[in-house]
RNA sequence: GGCCCAGUGGCGCAGUUGGUUAGCGCGUCGCCCUGUCACGGCGAAGGUCGCGGGUUCAAGUCCCGUCUGGGUCGCCA
């Protein structure tokens, strides 16, 4: 239909006749001369109508009417050059038109430097990706996936389609389920990802696969989630933890590399898990910077003040902070009891050095006198503390070191900071999260998954210390975000059991459970491992946005509602009698996970 | 499920201590305009102030409830 796109004409192109199609962008009309600019994906081009027929039909022209122009390229007249978009030196002199396609008055306007309000957007997200921020983001999308083939490619695997109606899988979300109409009262599972299937295709022979999965879990929105996600899924056979972070990384490199023009040297650091809660209160910590916690257990040991007197003190300092008013000291308060917790201790460190705020005076003289130096507090700065529970107040203090370090302007927004996080625990305490969610019946569970392999270290005796042992497992984390994780799975049947055996899940449990792969498992399973990234978010990243929302072409909004499509909607009676969803469930077997 | 914020012409927003006809910008529609580029000029249309109830002589404004959206905690291996 058209010789050219109208973003990539150049002075060069002057004297060519050339045909164009396009959106109507934006017009000026001043009677006489009618300048539109025409968009496609490429970009943009002014075409001019002149005169007589054409400048009459074209005063008809609207925004966002789909047309195809017919004119020659020509040089734009002296000082009349627009230097801010690439076509600027040029112009289109229209000889013929057509209108393609006709546009009744838009919802929004598709201005660049016009706010539009998510909830119009969303509804005619169609318009909004019309716009040249959203496309992009879009366009990155696909970019970031091609990469990622590429570097998956160049090492031979496979990408392998797995199954989305599917049976449910031993992870921790709510699934989504679809009615079974052949077997009524049966329902199947949207994956929470292709955890299972991916290791099957280890067993298989494929030893290396990857896919960009679709995943599905029912649980409540964030901006960084939505109940349906993208991830990149990797497994690999004959590995160790090292070959499979290698291989993460070359994906992130490339990644960063082409898409954000950042190059990351020389292999990417690794904290441990334990580390990495202890210094930062977090298994995901923002390196951008630094404002380490300070455990303080030891040092208040003896101290007169009775909250201090718990299994963990902790601090974290705020540099300037002594200068807050008291309305902001009390709005930390209510910030940590926000978050579950009683509040926020703090102690402001005057300009001369001396301690000021309501804690100080509970501390022993010895106390206020090395408290400075071992927070490593300046004159002028906040230092806060938390007590209690280890992990809880760590959780604490890590949240409050990511607020101070917003509130002061610690983070260097255009910085990169990456991070493997390794080791962490292989099982987490039952009755520290909710049992609604543990696998098994027993004390513990995984803080993985039940198939993660414990550390060579530990493979031969985690049952000694459940709540020390190590799992062969590893998060990569970008700025704070949790950007992939995976694991080394356990492949002997033996080991298999004994983890089942300290998640208090019998065999028969186990056999009702995940039968089909301990079945699979029997018939010579190779080591193997993997990682799965979050691609919503990876995206999100790269494209410097703060929504996954942004990055994705029709993402739902809260509660799971499309406001484009309006699903989801109510069935009517005769598809609710098919799909068999008021069906008793059949008495025999075991029905599908309700 | 808890907490916080928002909801006012198509879009983005303002609206004071409760007070007369609810403003502004953009868009839309009509007319004018031969060098603009977020064109410009003149004129016009367009609002049950999310919904329901209450207080009051009087509610966009105050109170209660509810719905929707955003954020956050719980939750999400």
């Amino acid at each position: 239909m058209r010789t050219h796109e109208a973003g990539t004409l150049r002075a060069e192109q002057a004297g060519q006749s050339v045909t164009l199609t396009g959106w109507v962008a934006r017009r000026r009309d001043h009677g006489g001369v009618i300048f539109i600019d025409l968009r496609d994906a490429s970009g943009v081009a002014q075409v001019v109508f002149r005169e007589g027929e054409m400048a009459e039909r074209a005063h008809r022209l609207r925004a966002e009417y789909c047309l195809k122009v017919t004119g020659e390229v020509v040089r734009r007249p002296e000082g009349n050059d627009n230097p801010d978009i690439a076509t600027g030196q040029i112009e289109v002199t229209v000889t013929e038109f057509e209108v393609l396609s006709e546009a009744a008055p838009l919802p929004f306007q598709l201005d660049d430097n016009l706010e539009v309000g998510e909830e119009a957007r969303l509804r005619h997200r169609y318009l909004d990706l019309r716009r040249s921020g959203p496309a992009k983001a879009i366009r990155m999308r696909s970019q970031a996936s091609r990469i990622a083939r590429r570097v998956l490619d160049d090492r031979d695997f496979v990408e392998i389609e797995t199954p989305t109606l599917t049976r449910s899988t031993p992870e921790g979300a709510r699934d989504f389920l679809v009615p079974a109409r052949l077997q009524p009262g049966s329902w199947y599972a949207l994956p929470q990802s292709p955890q299972l299937f991916k290791q099957l295709l280890m067993v298989a022979g494929m030893e290396r696969y990857y896919q960009i999965a679709r995943c599905y879990r029912d649980e409540d929105f964030r901006a960084d989630r939505q109940p349906e996600f993208t991830q990149l899924d990797i497994e690999m056979s004959f590995v160790e933890q090292d070959d499979v972070i290698e291989l993460g990384e070359a994906v992130v490199k490339a990644l960063w590399s082409e898409l954000a023009g950042h190059t990351i040297e020389g292999p990417i650091a690794r904290m441990t898990y334990a580390d990495a809660m202890a210094r930062y209160g977090t298994d995901k910590p923002d390196l951008r910077f630094g404002l380490e916690l300070t455990e303080l257990t030891e040092y208040f040991q003896d101290t007169p003040f009775r909250v201090f007197k718990a299994p963990y003190v902790g601090a974290v300092v705020m540099p300037g902070g002594a200068d807050q008013p008291r309305r902001t000291l009390d709005a930390w308060q209510d910030w940590a009891k926000q978050r579950g917790a009683k509040g926020l201790a703090y102690v402001l460190v005057a300009e001369d050095g001396t301690l000021g705020g309501p804690v100080a005076k509970n501390l022993s003289d010895t106390e206020r006198e090395g408290l400075a130096k071992a927070v490593g507090a300046n004159a002028g700065d906040c230092i806060f503390f938390a007590a209690g529970d280890p992990s809880d107040a760590r959780a604490l203090l890590g949240a409050a070191r990511l607020e101070i370090g917003r509130r002061v302007g610690l983070i260097d927004e255009s910085a990169w900071s990456f991070v493997w996080v390794v080791d962490a625990p292989l099982f987490e305490s039952v009755d520290k999260i909710g049992d609604d969610v543990a696998v098994g019946s027993g004390k513990w569970t995984a803080v993985h998954h039940a198939f993660t392999s414990p550390t060579p270290e530990w493979i031969d005796r985690f049952e000694e210390d459940p709540g020390k042992a190590l799992a062969y497992a590893y998060d990569i984390v970008c700025n704070g975000n949790e950007i992939g994780g995976g694991s080394i799975r356990i492949h002997r049947p033996d080991v298999q059991k004994r983890v089942f055996a300290i998640m208090g899940l019998g065999e028969a449990e186990a056999e009702e459970k995940f039968g089909f792969l301990l079945e699979a498992f029997k018939y010579g399973a190779p080591p193997h491992g993997g990682i799965a990234f979050g691609w919503d978010r990876i995206v999100m990243l790269l494209a410097g946005e703060s929504s996954i929302r942004e990055v994705i072409a029709f993402p739902k909004s809260g509660g799971g509602y499309d406001p484009l499509t309006a699903a989801p909607a109510p069935i009517t009676a005769q598809q609710r009698k098919e799909a068999g969803v008021d069906a008793k469930p059949t008495p025999k077997g075991e029905s599908a996970k309700a």
